[in-house]
DNA sequence: CACATTATATAATGAACGTTCTAAAATGAA
DNA sequence: TTCATTTTAGAACGTTCATTATATAATGTG
């Protein structure tokens, strides 16, 4: 009946999440992303409303794609603290020196002074749920993970040395497993 | 011999800091600068060689009037685990429930993608040493609190709930000083 | 083959940006 | 008071941006 579209919608989204994952939301501009997805703007604006409906979109195929994967990948229900301490290490061993950081932790600080997205929210709750879960529901220890969680992607988008990392995580993990009896 | 200065450098400085801390660098225009320090850009780029340039004074600015001083305001020398128990939960008493965040934390995650300035590492590296040297010299222990703290103020800049929050650091503090022997 | 419909490519638009330029104003020295 | 010097205000410049408009291409259907 129409024209069909000419390029895969799953591609676009995950080249979209990527650079706004490397450049953030205001950094990355509709050049920068015709340019990833090779697809050029008048697709784009096709497809979604504006910049932002992207942004929104890419994100949310992030919280899929990137963080829940990770997640059912290191720590699957019932992997207790062991899963934990693989997907903390998971992230010293990123492309780039894990220089893009995280897609959740770049957009809450990027919209910290506005209307944080929904999307931030999500990420938080089921980094924090997840923990909680295999903790065995220590919700005060969870939010320390997630806190922690969160500082260490800071730390590792700004280059923080990964040897440093490395050991404190092991340290803080060996600490987690004694206090938590095993 | 020459027309003055018609403004106070400093107050210029805490203003550009402080429009910088909310909205980050590149989302911060010459022109709101000139509105935050009242001073119009002919003055600004009298004084300073371009955005970048008053940007980084500011930013240096800050790691000394804003970081160390909260540092010797709650955990000088010699105030110990006690010290930066308060140091953290300082972090929640900020004006406007601490959206502004910390410049330190916020570039570390603009730059993350390109260089990452001086003073980034440089407030690290205080806030690790401060942590390492009240703990007594626990050099893993005190990165981990530096994960923690940047951690922290990513989720009080995105309005995570301070009151679990505070349950956390409060039970994190707990265990510190039970494994720190007390 | 037409036709309706949707996708695509790219030109055009208007706003905002950082920076530079220009002229006026303010000072101390001569 | 005149001069050299520096600061200040704000207009002007060129670029980049997101978005819209326009024209063309590709499809299934009749």
């Amino acid at each position: 009946m129409a024209r069909p579209r000419s390029f895969n919608q799953t591609a676009v989204l995950t080249a979209a999440m990527h650079a706004f994952r490397r450049q953030g939301f205001a950094a990355t501009s509709v050049r920068d992303l015709e340019a990833a997805a090779g697809v050029t703007s008048g697709s784009l604006y096709n497809s979604y409303r504006n910049k932002r409906s992207l942004f929104l979109a890419a994100s949310e195929h992030y919280n899929h794609a990137v963080l829940e994967r990770r997640i059912q990948d290191h720590a699957p229900k019932g992997s207790g603290i062991e899963g934990l301490r693989q997907l903390f290490l998971s992230l010293l061993h990123e492309p780039d020196g894990g220089s893009a950081g995280c897609l959740v932790t770049n957009s809450a600080v990027e919209f910290g002074d506005t209307e944080i997205p929904n999307f931030v929210s999500d990420g938080f709750d089921v980094l924090r749920d997840t923990f909680a879960d295999r903790l065995g529901d220590d919700r005060a220890e969870a939010v320390a993970l997630l806190a922690l969680y969160q500082g260490v992607l800071v730390l590792i988008r700004a280059g923080y040395a990964a040897h440093d990392l490395k050991k404190m995580i092991t340290h803080y993990f060996e600490n987690l497993e004694e206090r938590h009896g095993r």
